[in-house]
DNA sequence: GGCCAGGCCTTGC
DNA sequence: GCAAGGCATGGC
């Protein structure tokens, strides 16, 4: 067990606002994977617990995984720009934007598409079954997210067994994609050609791309709209494509305008 | 047993 | 460009 100082931060609302998928609540605190290892999170105020079943967690991959390297407070008190705003933040303030791995998150939100959150988790856990031995720790066992190698040798049939009908084949060319350094190249573009890029997949739109871009790649500008920010942003009297409408929140917002969507979201989500 | 789903793709204007 | 329908399955 080792311990991270975490300031400004809320472990809960970061591993449970729609980010990520796989965290459960245990009795210890959040079980979960990332990359390799079986990662138990517990946080008592600002002191954050971790430990991995094979001790090969970095305290840096963590730090990075759970947006800790972003300046919470500068970021929210950036994108206040009205009340509505000012009231999340102060809300939901600690939670972050987590920059989770590339594939697993690009997996994620191809899934997410027509689709639900407790399905896209079970798939995740039955592609995870299907390549991953299984890892224990604090007593439960878990399957890390198979690197991309594994991935590889995912047939087209078997995504389909793990409930993932008509995204099978999105999914099976994103993962090969993938293998080819596709998502690296992806990293070098500025945003907007970084979203065109990730679009010309087949099964990924501005929305899935958006949300790749925000919880993977780093770009916080990034907005994803979905059906939850396309009521917020009727209260902002932004209306049309998806484009214009994502152009004005950018513009609003500014460079952290992510961190806004997802206040804004997880509010929308948790108060009727 | 239906209805519905964190969009995307394909048509047809 | 933009508005409609269809979509494999599983959750509720």
């Amino acid at each position: 067990m080792a311990t991270l100082l975490a300031e400004d931060f809320s472990l809960d609302k970061t591993l449970c606002s729609g980010q990520v998928f796989r965290w459960q609540r245990t009795p210890q605190g959040f079980l979960g994977t990332i990359e390799e290892s079986a990662v138990l999170l517990a946080q008592s105020g600002r002191r954050l617990t971790y430990s991995s079943h094979d001790g090969a967690l970095k305290r840096k991959t963590l730090s990075r995984y759970l947006g800790l390297h972003h300046p919470l407070k500068s970021i929210l008190s950036e994108v206040s720009r009205d009340a509505r705003m000012a009231e999340a933040a102060r809300t939901h303030f600690g939670l972050r934007v987590v920059q989770a791995p590339r594939l697993e998150c690009l997996v994620s939100f191809i899934l997410s598409a027509y689709s639900n959150i407790p399905r896209i988790t079970r798939s995740l856990e039955l592609i995870a079954r299907r390549k991953s031995a299984a890892i224990t720790n604090a007593g439960a066992r878990c399957f890390a997210f198979p690197p991309r190698e594994r991935l590889m040798t995912l047939r087209e049939s078997t995504l389909r067994s793990c409930g993932l009908g008509y995204r099978a084949p999105y999914v099976r060319k994103a993962i090969i994609a993938a293998d080819q350094g596709f998502l690296q190249d992806v990293t070098e573009l500025p945003y907007l050609a970084a979203r065109d890029r990730l679009k010309t997949l087949p099964g990924v739109g501005d929305k899935v791309a958006d949300c790749v871009l925000l919880f993977s790649f780093g770009f916080l500008e990034a907005f994803p709209i979905d059906v939850w920010m396309d009521r917020v942003l009727a209260r902002y009297d932004a209306k049309g494509s998806y484009a214009a409408k994502s152009a004005f929140a950018r513009d609003y917002f500014g460079r952290y305008a992510g961190y806004a969507q997802q206040y804004l979201f997880h509010n929308e989500r948790t108060t009727l």
